[in-house]
DNA sequence: TGAATTGTTATCGT
DNA sequence: AACGATAACAATTC
């Protein structure tokens, strides 16, 4: 399930093959996930050339000259793959661009939850995303603001794309657990050395995820190694690494949680 | 067979 | 009334 560092691979992946080329076609097998519809995206995309290739919170973005930008968010099972000449196509393809230099990119996605979505204003359809957490502008205090403008459990919270862009439940997992905050804990009740440790480990959980590659548990997303730096993520009943306590699952807002109960005290 | 997964939307409750 | 919690949904795999 791509998060933040998987998409970030993903984007770092596909840009020096995208980035300056000129897309002379598109095409969807499922043309239900195309905003503002397929024949609309065809007509805003070919003929452009791909000036940025970028991430924003989970969302690949193929930037134009003029503002425009193309938007793919890959849900659940969606990936980016590049097609290969003589090669039989890959399973699950919705959506394929094909290049001015021969190259195909293909958008797979077994569940059909993966989207695709024109925009001439970039910044009008990002614009209810929260701020990227790896970003300069993320500071201890930023997120202080965020936690105490609203009386919410910290896990649903961070998990909200409004709030803060690009936590998927794996690492928000992570983070708390890294932190020692319950997910539940109402978040305005952190205290400024709560809030500077959930910061530290928001960031750092992410970068270390990117520079693994992300994390790969099933067939959904291959080629990360953070799996095995997982704390808690997918290991109930396992010890906690730090302090050998079994992991706990339980379900916060109908997400499956992770929590070790010394590390990380109920608190209320 | 049912559980799991993301993010949006609708709905219910305080 | 506004906000937060809850449920349903799309579709598929194991």
């Amino acid at each position: 399930m791509p998060e933040l560092p998987e998409v970030e691979t993903i984007v770092r992946a596909v840009r020096p093959r995208l980035f300056g080329r000129t897309i002379v076609a598109f095409d969807s097998r499922w043309p239900k996930n195309v905003e503002p519809g397929l024949s609309a995206v065809r007509r805003a995309v070919v003929g452009r050339r791909v000036a940025a290739v970028a991430r924003r919170g989970k969302y690949v973005v193929l930037g134009f000259d003029d503002g425009a930008a193309l938007l793919v968010h890959l849900r659940m099972s969606g990936r980016l793959e590049w097609a290969a000449d003589h090669a039989p196509e890959p399973p699950h393809v919705r959506a394929t661009w094909d290049l001015d230099d021969g190259g195909r990119l293909l958008l797979c996605d077994a569940r059909k939850f993966g989207r695709v979505m024109h925009t001439r204003d970039l910044a009008a359809a990002t614009a209810d995303l929260g701020p990227e957490p790896l970003a300069r502008g993320f500071t201890p205090d930023v997120l202080g603001g965020l936690l105490r403008a609203r009386r919410r459990q910290l896990k649903p919270l961070l998990l909200d794309q409004r709030v803060i862009a690009g936590l998927g439940n794996i690492y928000t997992d992570e983070a708390l657990h890294r932190a020692g905050l319950h997910p539940l804990t109402p978040s305005d009740r952190l205290r400024a050395a709560d809030v500077a440790r959930l910061h530290a480990a928001i960031r750092a959980v992410l970068r270390e995820a990117i520079r693994c590659h992300g994390t790969s548990l099933d067939w959904i997303y291959p080629g990360g190694w953070m799996q095995r730096r997982l704390r808690v993520y997918g290991r109930t009943g396992e010890p906690c690494r730090t302090c050998g306590t079994p992991i706990v699952g339980l379900r916060v807002g109908q997400r499956g949680t992770h929590v070790c109960p010394r590390c990380q005290p109920r608190r209320r």
